[in-house]
DNA sequence: CTGCAAATCCTTTTT
DNA sequence: GGATTTGCAG
């Protein structure tokens, strides 16, 4: 025990100092059961950080016994970090994770008593889909009519409700047992037994693949606590304090999981005398969240966990933070404003000492593409004349499709920027086939990895290669690599694809060989797969512009490797693939304080507890924002305002609402009305900048529609009356009572920063060398500030614009005009009598060619065309994009 | 079995 | 506008 990190305890003073009277009463507050309702920007990491000192510094209590929960990797780095500067560096090494990376943890250890060998594997969404998509195909399911993504939508929301398979099977399908193969049902009696049987199905293949998926990971560690209660008894034992950060976006399954982690159902009682939570009681829980940012429900998150925390547990008690620090009276009041529409809440106010502030700005433009491009003009002038700095700047949006445009406006105006969000790094197909060798060699049985992988690169194993093996894994119940190995005992097997088979075999052999000699190694296992498998060769060798791009992609993916194997004490092959699956888009955010020199672009929901001196909400238009999709649901559209109400709020100093009167979404122009978030904020509180768009201008009418102030009685409920109740006792901390156990902290480092922090980000701008891994930078070394020299040539913007297409096909040299006219409904119009060989023509993509050959097959008429560099084509007559010269 | 071009979905939001 | 699936030819 010498080597024990030295613990800092700070006095009662040290940790109070500073706090306003109701974070005070949460820092203290001496009980079982404590909900922080703060509001946005209401300083409640802060309050969360000095709590958890206290609880130690005053309470007496070792690091070890406390475990405190966020959402993502980013936030308990973040506390991590501000937990250090208190209590020392003992904070990098206690629980402070996120609900995901807990429940690793937890099953890592016991997970053998539920049926998970270690090593098990995490699949993603797209390894669920594949699943899934694979169970269909063999269940005779009409994909067209419910789609992998519904079935898994709905199997999540199972989980998500602890609603075992079993049960499920036990109701609407008793007769259906799992694993049997030779199902071709075809037709189901109800939806509900469809969705009983896959959803049965897919357990069962998990589990025989030793895989678990996202939901699991919450769900099976609530079923081994609740089946074992020693393992339970050990966590009790361990953690005496539980702390939740963003408690609102809890789903049913992790609000459970709380309680079994607590013990708060157990009947346990504390021994006598005992000072806080003692050593046998339950644990004593506390709880942060905002109900009014509860914006992930259509994740599961239930919004009652939080407004009901009072009646589910016992002495519970609420403390409201209503001071706001963050931001200017202006924006609050409008925040304040569009919230109080939704029906139901509890009423609440934040208020600041931060004054009056400026008016939020409003612009409405022509189109999107207007919209960004005085986006980037004015932040081009906050950057040149008023001081701000780009990274004091974020640009935000409902969804992610919404980032070109304003990407484009930025490398237009030199402005540079990083985006948060898009394509995950580790979604990239390249990447992922990269990762699913890793997983297949860590887990023989994934046949779910194992069957991506057959295949690619190219080996000549098809469909027909692949049906060997699943129809032996099938009939022996056993996995496909098993089959594999048991090759020379499948009978009927063509001899070509029977040695193509044994090559695979002979490769992965070799590979899980040198995986098991060189565990910590990662990134040399990276390396090995890379070259060993061919994939890096096969990229290497085309042609495809795009193929470049994913070389640099895997190689990016081996440093990602190498910088987790010098950050993590004791790395693994596991450790590295586990990190990886839990990676979120808010991980690649920078630091708190680094100055990035960059604005950031980014979805509503990945800022959520964030905050910039400038906010640029876009796409302020109904249909955009709220999403259209939610415009008609009522408790989906109370979602979107709760959304806006995050959006508002992140800002401090100066607000932007925009629009646009013309969007295009898939390629399609429409025409937008004003949000009517936008009519929600107090008129006098906006200063449009340009108020009508040019066709509204023309008609001569804007607002025409819904003047309904019919809620504005709403707007006064008050802001007192809560957090009156009058509450416990002094103080109740003992001082210095120790207890023993408290010594052994877990050993791997989770939620340490950077890899993991990997996402298909782009960033443009200064900073080259920044340790920014899986973000791409482009743009020149030098720092692009606004009028310091134009760093920024015409020719390397088009490239930078080039490269936000992604590089297609080679379509680039001709494609300039035309597409529009292409297809009129249903065929060009064309007929093959007019077409003989020899017959020039032109094509939208691949320029002017000359026929050589027609085949006249009535509408399926098809002329074969000789492009000369581009090559020879055939075209299919009714649709093809060409033109007769 | 592979490669290519056309057709067909799309999109909320994410651990 | 883009990624993925389908359909066909060699």
């Amino acid at each position: 025990m010498n080597d024990e990190p030295e613990v800092i305890r700070r006095s009662a003073d040290e940790l109070l100092a500073g706090l306003n009277e109701q974070q005070t009463e949460a820092v203290k507050y001496y009980g079982p059961a404590l909900l922080i309702a703060a509001g946005a920007g209401s300083g409640k990491t802060r309050v969360l950080t000095r709590r958890i000192a206290y609880i130690m510094g005053v309470g007496g209590v070792w690091p070890s016994q406390i475990l405190a929960i966020t959402f993502t990797n980013k936030a308990a780095a973040e506390m991590k970090q501000r937990l250090e500067t208190l209590i020392g560096p003992v904070a990098q090494r206690m629980w402070v994770s996120t609900f995901h990376s807990a429940c690793v943890r937890i099953l890592r250890r016991d997970g053998d008593r539920i049926g998970l060998k270690s090593g098990f594997s995490i699949y993603d969404t797209a390894d669920q889909q594949r699943l899934v998509k694979i169970i269909c195909t063999e269940m005779n399911i009409d994909v067209k009519r419910y789609t992998p993504r519904s079935i898994l939508a709905r199997i999540s929301d199972y989980k998500n409700n602890l609603q075992d398979w079993r049960t499920q099977l036990k109701e609407y399908a008793p007769q259906f047992k799992p694993g049997q193969r030779n199902l071709k049902m075809g037709s189901f009696g109800n939806v509900e037994e469809l969705y009983a049987c896959v959803y049965a199905e897919y357990q069962y293949r998990l589990a025989t693949a030793n895989a678990v998926d996202f939901d699991d990971l919450i769900m099976r560690t609530v079923e081994l606590l609740h089946d074992h209660p020693d393992v339970a008894a050990y966590y009790h034992h361990r953690f005496r304090y539980i702390l939740v950060d963003e408690y609102q976006d809890t789903n049913h399954a992790q609000y459970v999981l709380v309680r079994e982690l607590a013990g708060v159902d157990d009947k346990l009682t504390p021994e006598p005398g005992a000072v806080g939570a003692g050593k046998n009681g339950p644990a004593w829980i506390t709880v942060v969240g905002d109900s009014d940012q509860s914006i992930y429900a259509f994740r599961g998150a239930d919004i009652r966990n939080i407004q009901e925390f009072e009646k589910d547990f016992p002495n519970a008690k609420t403390i409201m933070l209503e001071q706001n620090y963050r931001s200017t009276q202006t924006i609050l009041d409008a925040a304040n404003k569009v919230i109080s529409l939704n029906p139901g809440r509890k009423p609440k106010k934040l208020w600041t000492a931060l004054g009056q502030g400026d008016k939020i700005i409003g612009y409405a433009a022509d189109n999107a593409q207007q919209e960004a491009s005085w986006i980037a003009t004015e932040i081009a002038r906050l950057a040149g004349e008023e001081g701000f700095s780009y990274a004091d700047i974020a640009i935000m949006y409902r969804a992610n499709a919404q980032s070109r445009s304003l990407e484009e406006a930025m490398i237009n105006a030199g402005i540079p920027y990083q985006l948060v969000g898009g394509t995950r790094f580790y979604e990239r197909r390249e990447v992922k086939d990269a990762m699913a060798y890793l997983q297949a060699l860590a887990n023989p049985d994934d046949d779910v990895n194992l069957r991506r992988i057959l295949n690619v690169p190219k080996r000549g194993l098809g469909a027909r290669a692949e049906a060997v093996l699943t129809d032996y894994a099938g009939t022996h119940q056993t996995s496909a690599w098993e089959a594999l190995t048991h090759l020379d005992a499948i009978e009927g097997v063509p001899t070509r694809t029977a040695k193509l088979l044994g090559q695979f075999r002979d490769l992965m052999i070799g590979l899980r060989e040198f995986a098991t000699n060189n565990d910590a190694k990662p990134s040399e296992i990276v390396a090995e797969v890379l070259d060993k498998s061919g994939l890096l060769a096969e990229l290497q060798q085309s042609t495809d512009p795009q193929d470049q791009t994913r070389v640099e992609n895997l190689s990016q993916l081996q440093s990602t490797a190498a910088e987790f194997e010098q950050n993590t004490p004791d790395a693994t092959l596991n450790g590295f693939l586990e990190t990886t699956a839990l990676v979120a888009d808010s991980d690649q955010l920078p630091d708190e304080g680094e100055d990035t020199g960059k604005v950031t672009l980014m979805t509503l929901h990945t800022a959520k507890g964030l905050e910039y001196p400038v906010v640029f909400l876009t796409g302020m238009e109904q249909g955009t924002f709220p999403h259209s999709r939610s415009i008609d649901n009522e408790s989906e559209l109370e979602e979107e305002r709760r959304l806006a109400y995050v959006g508002i709020t992140r800002a401090r100093q100066i607000l932007y609402v925009t629009r646009a009167a013309v969007r295009s979404q898939w390629g399609q122009a429409a025409e937008m009305m004003p949000s009517q978030f936008l009519d929600d904020i107090p008129a006098d509180l906006i200063d449009w900048k340009r108020k009508e768009t040019s066709t509204e201008k023309m008609r001569g009418g804007w607002g025409d529609f819904d003047d309904d102030d019919e809620f504005s009685g709403f707007e006064d409920f008050g802001g007192s009356s809560y957090g009156s109740k009058s509450y416990g006792s002094g103080s109740g901390w003992g001082s210095g009572s120790s207890y023993g156990s408290g010594s052994s902290y877990g050993s791997g480092s989770y939620g340490s920063k950077s890899y993991g922090s990997s996402r298909g980000s782009r960033s443009y701008g200064s900073d080259y060398g920044s340790k920014s891994y899986g973000s791409k930078s482009y743009g020149s070394g030098s720092s692009g500030s606004g009028r310091n020299g134009k760093v920024t040539t015409k020719r390397m913007k088009k490239q930078l614009l080039d490269s936000l297409t992604s590089a297609k096909k080679k379509a680039s040299a001709t494609g300039s005009a035309s597409a529009a006219e292409s297809s009129s409904a249903g065929g060009n119009g064309l007929n093959v009598a007019d077409f003989h060989e020899g017959d020039r023509i032109s094509h939208d993509q691949y320029g002017l060619g000359k026929v050589v050959g027609v085949q006249d097959k009535g509408r399926n008429s098809v002329i074969t065309v000789d492009f000369g560099s581009e090559g020879v084509k055939r075209l299919l007559l009714r649709v093809a994009p060409i033109e007769k010269l």
